[in-house]
RNA sequence: GCGAGAGUGGCGGAAUUGGCAGACGCGCUGGACUUAGGAUCCAGUCCCGCGAAAUCGGGAUGGGGGUUCAACUCCCCCCUCUCGCACCA
C-alpha cells in the first residue's frame, strides 16, 4: 500500500461491486435521451497495450461523465477475434487458433475489468462465435442477391508471407499492411463486394459529417477520387471498331497525338496482329506481365513502351495517331487506356520525348509564350486553347464543356464520372476466418447456401500451414457435400472473408446482440443507432471506416436500419509514444539494457537516445499496461493518459508525468482523511450570500464544475479539465481550516462542499478512488448515480474584475473595478490610475479602447 | 510531386468570435522536517537588464513582412517536422 492509497483494494472492491449490481447494462429507455458510445474494438493478440488504455479511457470518461448527465448511454465492448496471428500462433505454437483467440480474450477481458472500464458485458460479442458470425453469412448472402457481392477473375495484391489476397486498402506503398513485406501481383479468382455502387454517396455523405476529423474526410474522398471527364471513342484506322478512353481533359484533345494502351489490355495483341511490330509487342507484354506490379507503379520508374504498328483517328482534328503501349497506363483504371497530350501532361510528354513523338500544343497559358520547339515541360494548368478548330481562343475551364457537349451532339463520346475506388476484395485463402457461404455445383454453378443451413460452420480439426494453398480446401468433410439445388456432388467455396467485413457491422450487432433470427433486432438499432460518437486510431481512417460506411449503405438498403451513416462524431486519438534507446551494435535496447550512463550492458557503447516513436515491440519502448497496474493502479494510468496530452495528439510517455499523477491522486486521499473530522456541517447548508471565511473557496469549486464540463464536452479537452482539478485540489490545500470560533460552520461547509465537488467532478477520470471517497464523506449511494453538479452563473461572477490598463499597446497597471462597472467606469478608472498617468506625462490622449470587464487601452497622440 | 496537419520555457502542454503569453504537471533551485531522503511540506523557476526590493524597464510564441489601438491568434512569403496518397489520364 502506497501512503494510504491501497490501490489495489479499493479498485478491486468497487469493480466487484460494479459487477455485482449491473449499473453499466442498458435497455431501451424513452424517457431518456440516448447515447451510444463505442470504442473499436480490439483484436485479442494477447494483451492489451496502451493504445488501448488510451483510447478506452476517452471512451470511458465520456460514458460516465454522459451517465451522471442523465443520458442513457450504451458503452459495449468486443472482439475482433478472426484474424491471420491466429494461424501464425498456431504454426509458431502448435495451438489451435480457436484455442489461442478465447484464452487471449478471457486474459484481455480481466484486464480490461481491472481498468475498471464502464462497459455493458452483457453485450459482449466475438465475431468468431458462430451465434456472430453466421450473421455476416446471412448479409454476404443478402448482398449476393442484390448484385453487391460477386466473383471475378482479377489481378489481385498477394502477401506472401500471409499467404492471401489483400483488399486495396490494405496494401502501404506496395508493403502488406500486416507485415510491411513486399506485395506481389497474381491472377486468382474472389469474392467481392461492390462498394463502388455506393461510390457517390460514400464521397456526398462526407459532406454531412460535421463531427469528423477534416483530415480523415479528406482521406476518404482522396481514397474515393472522383473525376469528372468524359470518354470519347477513336475510330480505329481500317477497322469498324473504336478505341474508347477517359479523359478530365478534353479540352487538350486537339493536342493528342497518339494513343496509349495498357499493357493488360485486350485490344493489346489484336492490334499488333499481322503488323511488323507484332514480335517485339509481344516480348513487351510479357515482359511487364513478369514485373512486379509493385513496381511498375511507383512514380520513378522510367516510362517504356513499344508501338503496336496501329493507328486511330483523332475523332476532332481527323488525324492518323498511332497506338502505343505503355507501363504507365493501367488497365484497372478508366477504360485502360489513354489518349496522350504531350504539350499538356507530363507524363506524355515524358513518353512523346523519350520515343520522339509529335507534341502539339493544345493549351496554352494566357500570359507566358510556349512554343513547341522550346517545351521543355508539359503545361498542365488552366489557359487558352491553340490549334484547336472552332475552340480556338477559348479558355479551358469553358473549352471542357463546349468540347464535351460537341462530342455528345456528334455521338463521338459522352461525359463521364470515374472512381479511384475499386471494388472491395473479400476471399481470403485463410483458414481463421468466416466461411463464405457459396457452394459450387458441377450442373448447377455457383449456389448459395440456403440461409436455413447457416451458420456455415468452421471446423475445428484443419491442418494449419503457411503453404499450398487455404487450409480449408483440405478438409474433405468441409468441402465435399451435396449441391443444395439439385443435391449431386458439390464443393463448398474455401476462402473466408476478410476480417475487415466482421468490423464492417459489428456496431449494429451490439444494439441486439442476442438477436435470434436476425442479425439486428430493428426496433433496437433504430433506437441506438447511429453512434454518436465512435473512437479509434486514426490508421482506419479509410480501411475500417470506409468499409463500415459502405456496410451501413448497403444494409439500410436491405431495409435493416434506418441510418444513412454508421458514426455521427469521431474522434481519432493520437498514438501513445516513447522515446528509444538504440546501440550502434546491437539495434534497439529496453530501458533496463541501458545502464546509468547510458551505454549498451552488452557491449558497453553508448546508446543513442532515439526520437520519441509510437510504441511497439520491434522498437522495444512498449510500457505494459499490467506493469502499470500493479505500480501505480487503474486510475493513475488513466488519469495520467488523458492530462499528459489532449486525445487527438500523439502522447509521449513519461515515468515521472506517471508519478506526478500518482501523487496529485494522494494528496486528494489525503484532503479527505486528514479533515475527516472536519468534514459535513451539522446545521445544514449556508446560502452564498451568507458565506464569508469560505466565499472564495466555493465560488473556486463552482468555477471548477463550469470548466471541467466544458471541456469534457466542447472538444475532448480532458488534460485541461485535470489541471482545472488540480487548481481546485491546490486551493482546497491550501485552505485554512481553523480560523476564527464564529467562522467555524462557514469554513467547515465550504471545505466540505468544494471536496464533494472535487470527486465528482474526478469521478469519470479516476472512478475507483472516487467512490471510495465518496463513501469517506458518509454518501451512502454510487457516485454514479449521482446527478453531475451545476452551478449558478451568479456566483461564478466574482465581485471584483481584473482590469488591465495598457497605454499605447503595453501593459502598464491593473485596477480592480466592480464587475457592475461599466465602459464609463473602466475608462474613468484607467485614466485615474496613478501608475497610468505617469505614463501620460507629456502626451495628449487619443483614442481610449474599453473592452468590457478585460481591459483599457489608452492611445496617445504626439508628445505634447 | 499532390493533399492535410503542426512549430509556444529545460520537457509535456495552456491561452485563438484578436484583448495580461507560459494555466496545470514534470524537471530544476533553495529552504523546512529528518539518522537519512528518490517521502512530505513551503518558496522560487521564459530570457536580458537596473536594483535592497517590485505592482520596475526591455525582449520573446520557427523566420520575414503586413493589417490593427492591440496579433500565439487574421493575411502574404519562406523554413522545418509529421501524416496520407503517390504515373488514377
Amino acid at each position: 500500500m502506497a501512503r494510504g492509497y491501497d490501490f489495489k483494494s479499493i479498485e478491486a472492491k468497487w469493480q466487484q461491486i460494479w459487477e455485482e449490481s449491473g449499473v453499466f447494462s442498458v435497455k431501451e429507455d424513452p424517457d431518456k435521451p440516448k447515447f451510444y458510445l463505442l470504442e473499436m474494438y480490439p483484436y485479442p493478440s494477447g494483451r492489451i497495450h496502451m493504445g488501448h488504455v488510451r483510447n478506452y479511457a476517452i471512451g470511458d470518461v465520456m460514458a460516465r461523465f454522459l451517465r451522471m448527465r442523465g443520458y442513457n448511454v450504451l458503452h459495449p465492448m468486443g472482439w475482433d477475434a478472426f484474424g491471420l496471428p491466429a494461424e501464425n500462433a498456431a504454426i509458431e505454437h502448435g495451438i489451435h487458433p480457436a484455442r489461442w483467440t478465447y484464452e487471449n480474450i478471457a486474459y484481455m477481458r480481466a484486464q480490461l475489468k481491472r481498468m475498471g472500464f464502464s462497459y455493458d458485458w452483457d453485450r459482449e460479442i466475438t465475431c468468431s462465435d458462430p451465434d456472430y458470425y453466421r450473421w455476416g453469412q446471412w448479409l454476404f448472402l443478402k448482398l449476393h442477391e442484390k448484385g453487391l457481392a460477386y466473383r471475378k477473375s482479377s489481378t489481385v495484391n498477394w502477401c506472401d508471407v500471409c499467404q492471401t489476397v489483400l483488399a486495396n486498402e490494405q496494401v502501404e506503398g506496395g508493403l502488406c499492411w500486416r507485415d510491411e513485406s513486399p506485395v506481389v501481383k497474381k491472377d486468382l479468382v474472389g469474392w467481392f463486394f461492390r462498394i463502388t455502387a455506393y461510390a457517390e454517396e460514400l464521397l456526398s455523405g462526407l459532406d454531412g459529417l460535421s463531427g469528423w476529423p477534416e483530415p480523415v474526410k479528406v482521406m476518404q474522398r482522396n481514397w474515393i477520387g472522383k473525376s469528372v471527364g468524359a470518354e470519347v471513342r477513336f475510330p480505329l484506322a481500317g477497322r469498324q471498331e473504336a478505341l474508347t478512353i477517359f479523359t478530365t481533359r478534353q479540352d487538350t484533345i486537339f493536342g493528342a497525338t497518339f494513343m496509349i494502351l495498357a499493357p493488360e489490355h485486350p485490344l493489346a495483341l489484336s492490334l499488333s496482329k499481322g503488323t511488323s511490330e507484332e514480335k517485339e509487342v509481344i516480348a513487351f507484354i510479357d515482359r511487364m506481365k513478369r514485373e512486379d506490379k509493385v513496381r511498375r507503379a511507383a512514380a520513378d520508374v522510367e516510362k517504356e513502351g513499344v508501338f503496336t504498328g496501329a493507328y486511330a483517328i483523332n475523332p476532332l482534328t481527323q488525324e492518323r495517331i498511332p497506338i502505343w503501349l505503355g507501363n504507365f497506363v493501367l488497365l484497372e483504371y478508366g477504360t485502360g487506356a489513354i489518349m496522350a497530350v504531350p504539350s499538356n501532361d507530363q507524363r506524355d510528354f515524358e513518353f512523346a520525348t523519350k520515343y520522339g513523338l509529335t507534341i502539339r500544343l493544345a493549351v496554352v497559358p494566357i500570359d507566358a509564350e510556349m512554343d513547341e520547339s522550346t517545351i521543355g515541360e508539359a503545361y498542365e494548368g488552366e489557359g487558352v486553347l491553340v490549334n484547336s478548330g472552332p475552340f480556338t481562343g477559348m479558355g479551358s475551364r469553358e473549352a471542357r464543356e463546349a468540347i464535351a457537349d460537341f462530342l455528345e451532339q456528334k455521338g463521338m463520346g459522352s461525359r463521364s464520372v470515374n472512381y479511384r475506388l475499386r471494388d472491395w476484395g473479400i476471399s481470403r485463402q485463410r483458414y481463421w476466418g468466416n466461411p463464405i457461404p457459396i457452394i459450387y455445383c458441377k450442373k448447377c454453378g455457383t449456389v448459395p447456401v440456403p440461409y436455413e443451413d447457416l451458420p456455415v460452420i468452421l471446423p475445428q480439426d484443419v491442418e494449419i500451414t503457411m503453404k499450398g494453398g487455404s487450409p480449408l480446401a483440405k478438409v474433405a468433410s468441409f468441402v465435399n457435400v451435396p449441391c443444395p439445388r439439385c443435391g449431386g456432388p458439390a464443393r463448398r467455396e474455401t476462402d473466408t472473408m476478410d476480417t475487415f467485413v466482421d468490423s464492417s457491422w459489428y456496431f449494429l450487432r451490439f444494439a441486439s446482440p442476442h438477436a435470434l433470427d436476425a442479425p439486428v433486432e430493428r426496433s433496437q438499432v433504430n433506437y441506438w443507432m447511429p453512434v454518436d460518437q465512435y473512437i479509434g486510431g486514426v490508421e482506419h481512417a479509410v480501411l475500417h471506416l470506409l468499409y463500415a460506411r459502405f456496410f451501413t449503405k448497403a444494409v439500410r438498403d436491405l431495409g435493416l436500419v434506418s441510418v444513412d451513416e454508421p458514426f455521427a462524431r469521431l474522434l481519432t486519438q493520437g498514438m501513445v509514444c516513447k522515446e528509444t534507446y538504440r546501440c550502434p551494435e546491437h539495434g534497439f535496447r529496453l530501458p533496463e539494457e541501458v545502464d546509468a550512463e547510458g551505454r549498451c550492458r552488452e557491449c558497453g557503447r553508448p546508446a543513442e537516445i532515439g526520437r520519441t516513436e509510437k510504441m511497439s515491440k520491434s522498437k522495444k519502448n512498449i510500457i505494459d499496461p499490467d506493469d502499470l497496474l500493479a505500480k501505480y493502479g487503474a486510475d493513475t494510468a488513466r488519469l495520467f493518459c488523458l492530462f499528459a496530452a489532449p486525445p487527438e495528439k500523439d502522447l509521449e510517455w513519461s515515468d515521472q508525468g506517471m508519478e506526478g499523477t500518482f501523487r496529485f491522486l494522494i494528496r486528494i486521499v489525503r484532503l479527505v482523511e486528514d479533515h475527516k473530522g472536519f468534514l459535513r456541517s451539522p446545521s445544514g447548508p449556508i446560502p452564498f450570500a451568507k458565506l464569508v471565511a469560505g466565499r472564495a473557496l466555493y465560488r473556486k469549486a463552482q468555477q471548477t464544475i463550469q470548466r471541467v464540463t466544458q471541456d469534457i464536452e466542447n472538444e475532448f479537452h480532458f488534460n485541461t479539465a485535470i489541471s482545472a482539478l488540480m487548481e481546485l485540489a491546490n486551493e482546497i490545500g491550501r485552505f485554512d481550516t481553523v480560523g476564527q470560533p464564529d467562522e467555524e460552520e462557514d469554513r467547515r461547509f465550504a471545505y466540505t462542499y468544494a471536496l464533494e465537488i472535487l470527486v465528482i467532478l474526478l469521478s469519470p477520470f479516476a472512478p475507483h478512488l472516487c467512490e471510495e471517497l465518496w463513501e469517506c464523506l458518509d454518501r451512502k449511494t454510487s457516485i454514479f448515480s449521482t446527478a453531475w453538479p451545476t452551478y449558478d452563473a451568479a456566483i461564478i461572477q466574482a465581485e471584483e474584475i481584473l482590469v488591465v490598463v495598457q497605454v499605447d499597446g503595453k501593459v502598464r497597471s491593473r485596477v480592480y473595478l466592480p464587475s457592475s462597472a461599466d465602459e464609463d467606469a473602466m475608462r474613468g478608472a484607467a485614466l485615474a490610475d496613478e501608475r497610468v498617468r505617469g505614463w501620460l506625462r507629456d502626451r495628449s490622449i487619443g483614442k481610449v479602447v474599453v473592452v468590457p470587464k478585460r481591459l483599457v487601452n489608452i492611445v496617445t497622440g504626439e508628445h505634447r
